[in-house]
DNA sequence: TACGTAATAT
DNA sequence: AATATTACGT
């Protein structure tokens, strides 16, 4: 996504108009700090009447509506409602409650024919992202002048930015934008938010967890047991697991696992020596067929980052059994199974193929969904939607980043991409 | 700096 | 429950 014209001048849409609503004062100020650090034109309201006053006063004088569900004069769902009907601007609604997210998905699909997309990312774990529109053509139409593109990454956008302002730099004009915020996107989100100027950075998105399966444990062993007895740290062990093919691991990972692995072995080594059972630990050796095919997913080149349920059942750990993964079908969509004892369910094997883009599975879209997951949710029917790849590249994608403010800062902030 | 370990966070 | 991260001593 190198958009550089003629002129060697980055272009993005670096004035793309964006209106927020949100009755918390606190979350509109970081919201709006966030999307001006990425060269936004933001216009903040605390209510959404004013907002829809400022909407009808200019209907081109914004290009996205980001909103809160939650408001008390109009809410969320009434605002993308006029929106809707009266100018078709692309809505963003921000939530954070998951029973309200499908709640509102249901309302949406249910009462009008927008186009619902519910986009989350892994980089935001509590945050699910609603961008609403009334049809996917007109999403197309939305090209105003200046606005090639929309669809750009967080990276993308900086570096597009940098691009941008070297290029004006060069043409002796000064960036608009501070080239502070360009760098150490290193930096955690720990932000606090006081109001220091220094407070606000871009966050990257998180990593996913990894996901030890009992193949990649397998190989982890494997590492584990050639090299030998005090040659097994983590860096080695990583090493040997790199000339086995697994690439995305970290040597934090590695020393993680191995500490688990270790305080498994003790505990079993302390059984077998009451039991006199010498031989226990034999059973991590890896039987002579299986082999170091690790799931697709894990690996970096099939850019698939997906996590695992959290709910996988209660008698399995990687650690003390050599069950064989009988993979079932991760986008179960028999709501009969949820409730059910599934310790022989794995799931880890059969994500769906995605773009890159880390993306929660379902059993998180329904946990803490209570009595609502018994609504048909649109999300089960979505699911074939949120991992198709495409959909994430055509339309306005987000990424949430989570705020550490704790329940006071609940609804989290979001930042256009 | 890498490591091990325990504690704690997510 | 599993994995990540941190703190701290070696």
């Amino acid at each position: 996504m190198s958009a550089v014209d003629d002129n060697g001048v980055a272009e993005f849409p670096a004035d793309l108009k964006i209106l927020i609503v949100d009755d918390d004062k606190t979350c509109l100020l970081v919201l709006e700090r966030m999307l001006r650090k990425l060269s936004y034109k933001v216009t903040k309201c605390q209510h959404a009447r004013d907002a829809l006053a400022l909407l009808r006063g200019d209907k081109n004088r914004f290009d996205v509506v980001i909103s809160d569900l939650h408001m008390p004069d109009i809410d969320g769902l009434k605002l993308i409602e006029i929106i809707a009907s009266e100018m078709d601007l692309p809505v963003v609604m921000m939530s954070s409650d998951e029973r309200q997210r499908v709640i509102m998905n249901g309302v949406i699909q249910g009462a009008c024919d927008y186009l619902v997309k519910p986009v989350r990312i892994e980089a935001v774990s509590l945050i699910w992202q609603h961008v609403v529109r009334k049809n996917r053509r007109s999403f197309e139409d939305f090209q105003r002048p200046g606005i090639r593109n929309i669809n750009i990454n967080v990276t993308d956008r900086l570096s597009l930015l940098q691009l941008s302002n070297n290029a004006a730099v060069a043409n002796g004009i000064v960036p608009t934008t501070d080239k502070r915020s360009l760098q150490s996107s290193k930096r955690r989100s720990e932000d606090t938010f006081n109001d220091g100027e220094s407070s606000d950075e871009v966050t990257t998105a998180k990593k996913p967890r990894v996901v030890w399966t009992q193949e990649l444990h397998e190989a982890f062993v494997d590492a584990v047991n050639q090299l030998g007895h005090g040659n097994d740290v983590p860096k080695k062990i990583l090493e040997r697991m790199q000339a086995m093919n697994v690439t995305y691991l970290t040597r934090a990972n590695v020393a993680s696992h191995l500490q688990k692995y270790r305080m498994h072995l003790q505990k079993e080594s302390a059984r077998s020596a009451g039991n006199r059972d010498v031989n226990a630990c034999q059973r991590f050796q890896r039987t002579p067929t299986s082999s170091y095919q690790l799931p697709q997913q894990n690996l970096v080149n099939g850019h698939v980052l997906s996590t695992v349920p959290n709910h996988v059942g209660t008698g399995s750990n990687i650690f003390d059994s050599n069950i064989v993964s009988e993979s079932s079908h991760c986008l179960q969509t028999d709501a009969s199974l949820y409730g059910l004892s599934q310790s022989n369910l794995l799931y880890q094997n059969d994500f769906p193929p995605s773009d890159g883009v880390a993306i929660s599975n379902e059993e998180n879209l329904h946990s803490n969904a209570g009595s609502v997951t018994e609504l048909s949710n649109p999300f089960s029917v979505t699911d074939e939607m949120i991992y198709e790849p495409s959909f994430l590249q055509e339309e306005v994608a987000l990424v949430g980043l989570q705020s550490n403010m704790g329940g006071y800062l609940s609804c989290s902030s979001i930042a256009l991409v």
